[in-house]
DNA sequence: CAGTGAGCGAGCTTCCGCTTGACTT
């Protein structure tokens, strides 16, 4: 007979596998075996929100292997995550597997060591973090499943709400909001271009001041506001003589990054990569399953001191003794709400680098990007010289008594010792100021005015909003991907071309239904607000029944409220005075789940619509010649051109039509993606490739 | 390649968080 250890991930198990040897058999659950039931809420509010848990058909398979291999064991372990969840779970297990006798353990790192240490002290479920995860549970259940309903009725079918994604949305649409709302304003600088008067001809010895202070005031940002005031001071300064006033010589040192989280893996491989945060997790995924890297979801940035161990006997041999700091490097974690249960994401064997591992390309990138962002993150820092100068204009005015005072400021930077950049490297540009003495007069080779104009905050993209959602402590590593799927398939928020995030019509209307009628629910605090309850419950100060009900009852009360008052007219229908062209009646503008439409008053008996803002593309729609061609999206969101008498006519395309004809056989031709022009008739004998630059 | 809405009242849509394969296109 064996002992059973059962943990979350079949690839954790089958590593811990070989730790432990044949007096252990290895089994996953495959995360969550038991939960509330799909097709209805499932918690019984009279009942004190007793959750009716089922066991999911996904789930049924593994349950049964399970059943089979504790009849076959003298012991079972339960060894899933230590956090709100994996106790949960390991609670789950409890149940449904009918275990009178059990163990409990928990451990950070999938090591031989910490495994072994982790068998020697077993412990029981600790049932008040299972409530908390109850609480959690069956809160986000009553959110979800009471308030999408509402939409259903109100706005439109097939709409969702829920704790994190409404959240989302509104980030998108406030800062949509702030976009709009912008006024870009004026203000111009001046820049000095000088040199040494020693060698005014040496094109390097030249550098760049930026006009600070005038009159011993500092200029703010939009300090200078006018092309007027610029040449007023250009004027100024027309002989003046540049002199220099103080040097300011320092030593700056910049810190190596901590390793990656799912969080921060998601944001670089999206910045750096261009990876959407789902392939970055599926490209993970494979790496993890290859035994390459440690767990990738995870909001942790603990480091086994094996692995450190490995990383200094890597920098040291390979790179040399001065890129090692002389210490190991420990990493706390910032964000809110942090579970802690796995390692950061780092190679399982630093010494591994990505060169010696012949890996597909997208792996390898991936692989490389982790590798090198853990060997930095316990390498030394990087050290910059960086070099202040500040110079005083004197203008040559012919009464000194109104002669004006300007101040100008040249930064330089420049690396002295790349440190953790050698191998994690960062956009950083170097600066050379030539060497300089005090008082030294400059030739001032030209002074230029430059209008520059605010800008208005960026939209959110992949990157950004996970960093936001991470920082708020919406959402956990598991959930970022999906939420971002799930509110682009709702059609709340759209990518623009530089794929970043836009709020669509019917989000907006989402959005603002729920901020001004569920106010507390779309609060960006009320996540935090519901950790610290939990936290609460899980240190057995809280009962979980209370919290949920404390938060139930005005919900419930605010939700048969707006029932009541909310009406799907008011919310999802306007007035225009456009007349239908098929019977003649009116014209209003409806809401449905694509965004805004015309539709005629007399529906059913007259089906007429319209769209509200076409993206017409001036072109006639060859098949019926009647319709435009217009830009439109698939249910996916992927954009396509089909012509804007639809249904009447289905003529459609994937690519950009250009508006020329094919001078062979008369069809539209067309930008493709690899910005190749060519005729869209694939029959076409003279189908040209041009390929525009 | 995509189409919304109304009502008859069938059956269905929906949450967050934990984990991967498995229907076939």
């Amino acid at each position: 007979m064996t002992k059973l250890v059962i943990v979350e991930s079949p690839t954790k198990a089958k590593t811990l596998g070989n730790f432990l040897g044949k007096d252990y058999e290895l089994a996953a659950s495959f995360g969550h075996v038991r939960d509330l039931p799909k097709s209805k809420l499932g918690v019984d509010i009279e009942n004190n929100f007793a959750p009716q848990y089922v066991i999911p058909t996904k789930s049924r398979k593994t349950v049964n292997s399970l059943k089979k291999l504790v009849k076959d064991s003298s012991e079972v372990i339960l060894a899933t995550d230590e956090d709100r969840e994996g106790e949960a779970i390991a609670y789950h297990l409890k149940e449904i597997l009918g275990l009178k006798g059990y163990q409990r353990i928990v451990f950070h790192e999938i090591t031989e060591t910490a495994i072994k240490e982790a068998l020697k002290s077993p412990r029981q479920i600790y049932d008040s973090l299972v409530d908390a995860q109850t609480a959690r549970r069956v809160l986000d259940r009553i959110v979800g499943y009471k308030l999408s309903p509402l939409l259903w009725k109100k706005v439109a079918r097939g709409l969702s709400a829920g704790r994190v994604q409404s959240v989302a949305v509104r980030l998108i649409v406030e800062r949509e909001r702030e976009i709009q709302k912008f006024k870009a304003e004026e203000y111009w600088s001046v820049e000095a271009l000088l040199a040494k008067t020693q060698n005014p001809n040496k094109e390097n010895a030249q550098f760049p001041a930026f006009l600070i202070e005038k009159d011993g005031k500092k200029i703010p940002k939009l300090g200078i506001k006018t092309q007027k005031e610029a040449e007023e001071i250009v004027d100024d300064l027309k002989g003046a003589i540049f002199e220099i006033k103080t040097i300011e010589k320092k030593s700056v040192k910049r810190n190596s990054l901590p390793p990656f989280t799912t969080s921060t893996l998601q944001q670089t491989a999206g910045q750096k990569l261009r990876l959407s945060s789902q392939k970055t997790m599926s490209l993970a995924q494979n790496l993890y399953e290859r035994g390459l890297i440690t767990y990738h979801r995870t909001d942790s940035l603990n480091l086994s001191q094996e692995s450190v161990e490995s990383a200094r006997k890597y920098i040291i041999e390979n790179l040399g003794e001065k890129y090692w700091p002389g210490f190991s490097r420990k990493y706390k974690t910032k964000s809110k709400g942090a579970q802690e249960a796995h390692e950061a994401i780092r190679p399982s064997n630093p010494q591994n680098s990505p060169d010696k591992l012949n890996l597909e390309k997208p792996n390898a990138r991936l692989y490389k990007l982790i590798w090198e962002r853990f060997i930095a993150s316990q390498m030394s820092e990087a050290i910059l010289d960086s070099t202040n100068i500040k110079i005083q204009a004197t203008p040559s005015s012919k009464n000194p008594a109104d002669s004006k005072d300007y101040l100008f400021q040249a930064t330089g930077q420049t690396l002295k010792f790349d440190g953790f950049l050698k191998i994690y490297p960062l956009i950083f540009t170097e600066t050379d100021i030539p060497e300089v003495q005090e008082k030294e007069i400059l030739d001032l080779i030209k002074l230029t005015p430059s209008q520059h104009f605010t800008q208005p905050p960026a939209r959110y993209n992949e990157p950004s909003l996970i960093k936001a959602l991470e920082q708020y402590g919406i959402g956990r590593p598991s959930t970022y991907a999906p939420t971002i799927s799930t509110i682009q398939k709702r059609n709340y928020v759209f990518k623009d071309e530089q794929k970043r995030f836009q709020p669509s019509e019917i989000g907006m209307v989402v959005n603002d239904l729920l901020v001004e009628h569920f106010p507390k629910i779309v609060d960006i605090e009320f996540t935090a607000k519901m950790e610290s309850d939990l936290d609460n419950i899980a240190e057995g100060k809280e009962v979980w029944q209370k919290v949920v009900g404390d938060f139930y009852q005005p919900f419930a009360e605010t939700l048969s409220q707006k029932e009541k008052e909310l009406s799907k007219q008011e919310i999802a229908e306007e007035k225009t005075d456009k007349i239908c062209p098929d019977c003649g009646a009116e014209l209003i503008i409806k809401l449905g789940r694509f965004g805004k439409f015309y539709a005629c008053t007399n529906f059913p008996k007259c089906r007429y619509t319209e769209s509200l803002k076409d993206n017409k593309l001036g072109i006639p729609c060859p098949k019926c010649e009647k319709g435009e061609i217009t830009e439109k999206r698939t249910k996916r969101g992927k954009i396509f051109y089909g012509c804007n008498k639809f249904p009447k006519c289905d003529f459609a395309l994937w690519d950009k039509p250009t508006g020329e004809k094919c001078p062979k056989c008369g069809a539209l031709m067309i930008k493709t993606k690899r910005k190749q022009i060519k005729c869209s008739n694939p029959e076409c004998k003279d189908n040209i490739k041009k390929v525009e630059k």
